[in-house]
DNA sequence: ACTCTATTTCGATGTTTAGCTAAATACAAA
DNA sequence: TTTGTATTTAGCTAAACATCGAAATAGAGT
């Protein structure tokens, strides 16, 4: 879990996570979203591969990344639980006690 | 959102929150219940309220923390907004799309 | 004022991190 | 096999972090 939060605790890494949730994508792809330079980038996706968060498989001459939401469920969920939360899949009608309404 | 994700990727600090979700403590109290030196632990102390994640209050001689719901509620949410989840109360009954049944 | 207790600050040390450039590697295509 | 593209490793700097023991501070009680 420690891995977990201080793979989420940067905001490039955190970014990475977004941009991978619609889908598998190459490391230029993802390069292409962000300034810092590849070697840079590269080692974020170290921090969120130790992590277990994201997963490589080389294609050709390039290497897709895919992101792992059972990992980050399972993080977010375990430290929630502790705290008396609960995690939803938000496609779910407002429910009955929300914490914040999270819908405008 | 980076500071209390930091703050959350150590197990002491999490367990310090952990003792504050039952109420206010003192640091000596809490100190009580680790095994790291003092200062050390202030220093958790530090991380965490840099995170605004608690607040201290000076009592007589002792210091008393609070733990602060809202921003781990706030960070959290805000996390699980972006990955399509939500954070509710678990005293609600079970919701209709849990993502773990989250009772035994 | 003195003393005791609680907590934090200080100073030192070793580890980790983010970032860079330059070099190495892996693969595809020609 | 040579060339080109994609990605990672190597080697570095500067800043941040974790941890400790010792010293400093703050307040309570005598």
């Amino acid at each position: 879990m420690s891995l977990v939060f201080k793979a989420l605790s940067d905001p490039t890494r955190r970014r990475v996570l977004e941009l991978l949730k619609s889908g598998p994508m190459s490391a230029g792809e993802l390069a292409g979203h962000f300034t810092v330079a590849k070697p840079t980038l590269s080692a974020h996706f170290a921090v969120l591969r130790e992590a277990r968060l994201i997963t490589s498989e080389k294609s050709g001459n390039s290497v897709i990344y895919q992101i792992q939401m059972s990992v980050l469920e399972e993080a977010l969920l375990g430290f929630a639980q502790a705290f008396g939360w609960q995690l939803n899949a938000s496609d779910t009608p407002t429910p009955e006690t929300p914490i914040k309404a999270p819908r405008p």
